[in-house]
RNA sequence: UCCUCCUUAGCUCAGUUGGUUAGAGCACAUGACUGUUAAUCAUGGGGUCCUUGGUUCAAGCCCAAGAGGGGGAGCCA
């Protein structure tokens, strides 16, 4: 007999038909005469309950069906008796496929604390709450290639060892093969690179942007979303050393253009997520409800987690150039009385307080923001005509802050060179980089989308830990 | 990296002014119960009070250092 899943054996399309079941024991229950076992298989965040009666299953038959053990369950789908399922499995053979000593298995019929099962994490899948997330994350990872494959984007794979580390993204993971206890030097004292691997020094990617501009010279849109690292030692509920990232570039794409395309990227994928996840945003929606009573009331959110969510879809994000944003800071109540830490001026960069006052207390939804002082943002912007600004934009998402970080990239050969002069790096640092600029060089634009902090804003998850199945940070990277 | 809080049973947590044998709920085991929904009820077993050092007649509680974790900040996506 073929094996059904839970997400398909629920619909009922089999009822009255012998089916096979497979899956792990979430809790069993019952009395002397009839037991009620709820397996769970990850296709979907229900369980199935079967029905064990005691003239078929004697207690040494069900002494090891017991929480997070595996079984294989066949008997006939029947619609329930009791009360909280429309369907359940009256069984007639249970085969237990892996035990689970109920002494020792970490797992428990009860809620357990997120920072526990960050330490169990290689067992925390099988929980409701990062079953959804992790079912979510699966739909929003699909979307991305969906989103972009629908609009003819081609999906490139960039480097993830690069020797360039001239991008400024941040601290990089070196990348050798040399022996640290006997490190070869030069004449000089310092490591020789030229023993390594590659010849040279090389570091875990930052970014796969400047590579994905070289294809986008080709194909016209390209997207990247594949893994990035930072060495930073940022220990914050939104920071991973090792993380996904997604960038597309688009050949004659100006800033405008940019900014429609992020949002309505962003707006896509979190439709097809409350299209195809809808349940397991219910749930993570009621653990916030839940969260939320022990909270002050100033703290609890207005909005459930599904109202939230299409409430982003069905409105258009806010847009506000970075000077008309320090406008609204400086002439808030908040500012005049004094209530933010850090000073608010033009040409200094909006702090974590600033981005939170925009986007949770005076827009209450996504904003995007554009135009930053040219001095706070990275070399390969453009120049505004201004001369002090550049095409940057910024989404700022509640809740999260910075979602999505792009810009219209610096076509003008001449002026590249020049701001790159400007971060200490040289011409012949990047020259592949700058040799699109010197054949066939046009206007092109681009953004990079963290894709935990999406998956965070979706599942309404506080911790980016707990949306990637084993996080690694600072001091961390256990499994 | 900085600020701040926390670490007591398998899990979540209480533990008074430093005082004799460290508690509760859940989990687990045993028993009861004819359809349960984190089943319920009864009984029972279960402790390196994070580690090291110190103060004291006496430390879970006070002091110091260290480890791990949470929240906030910076860096950013």
């Amino acid at each position: 007999m073929q094996r059904t899943k839970v997400k398909d054996l629920l619909t009922g399309a089999e009822a009255g038909k012998e089916v096979l079941l497979k899956g792990w024991v979430r809790t069993k229950r019952g009395n002397k005469f009839v037991n009620f076992i709820a397996v769970n298989d990850g296709s979907t965040i229900h369980n199935l309950q079967v029905v064990a009666d005691s003239e078929h299953f004697g207690e040494e038959a069900l002494k090891d069906v017991t929480t997070g053990a595996s079984i294989a369950v066949t008997g006939e789908l029947v619609a329930s008796q009791g009360k909280g399922q429309a369907y359940e499995v009256q069984a007639k053979t249970i085969e237990v496929l892996g035990k689970a000593d109920p002494e020792t298995y970490p797992l428990q019929k009860k809620a357990h604390s997120l920072e526990y099962l960050r330490e169990i994490a290689h067992l925390r899948f099988r929980t409701n709450t990062f079953g959804a997330v992790f079912r979510v994350r699966n739909t929003l990872a699909f979307a991305v290639h969906k989103f972009f494959n629908e609009r003819g984007f081609v999906y490139m794979h960039t480097p993830i060892v690069t020797a360039s580390d001239a991008e400024g993204a941040g601290e990089m993971f070196k990348v050798t093969t040399l022996d640290l206890d006997n490190l070869p030097r030069t004449e000089e004292g310092q490591i020789d690179f030229k023993e390594d691997f590659f010849g040279r020094a090389t570091n875990l990617t930052v970014s796969g942007q400047l590579e994905g501009e070289l294809a986008a010279m080709a194909f016209s849109d390209i997207y990247t979303f594949g893994p990035t690292f930072r060495a930073e030692n940022s220990n914050t509920a939104r920071h991973l050393a090792e993380f996904w990232m997604i960038e597309p570039e688009m050949a004659f794409h100006d800033l405008k253009m940019n900014a429609d395309l992020a949002e309505e990227f962003i707006k896509y994928i979190i439709r097809e997520a409350i299209e195809k996840n809808a349940d397991d945003i219910e749930f993570l929606g009621q653990r916030l409800a839940e969260e939320d009573k022990s909270k002050p009331q100033q703290e609890r959110q207005e909005m459930t987690l599904m109202e939230k969510l299409e409430f982003v879809v069905n409105n258009s994000f806010e847009r506000i150039t970075y000077t008309e944003a320090i406008d609204i800071l400086l002439n808030s109540n908040h500012y005049k009385k004094k209530k933010f830490q850090y000073d608010v001026a033009w040409g200094v960069d909006l702090q974590s307080e600033h981005e939170r006052y925009l986007v949770e207390k005076h827009f209450k939804k996504p904003v995007i923001v554009t135009d930053y002082p040219k001095d706070i943002k990275a070399f390969y912007m453009r120049l505004n005509d201004d001369g002090k600004t550049v095409a940057a934009m910024d989404i700022l998402a509640p809740g999260i802050g910075e979602i999505v970080g792009g810009s219209q990239r610096e076509e003008r050969y001449e002026l590249l060179v020049e701001r790159m002069k400007g971060v200490g790096i040289t011409e012949e640092d990047l020259w592949w980089y700058l040799d699109t600029r010197r054949f066939g060089g046009c206007p092109h634009a681009g953004f990079g989308l963290g894709f935990e902090r999406l998956v965070q804003f979706v599942t309404g998850m506080g911790n980016i830990r707990d949306v990637i199945p084993f996080p690694r940070t600072p001091k961390n990277a256990e499994f």
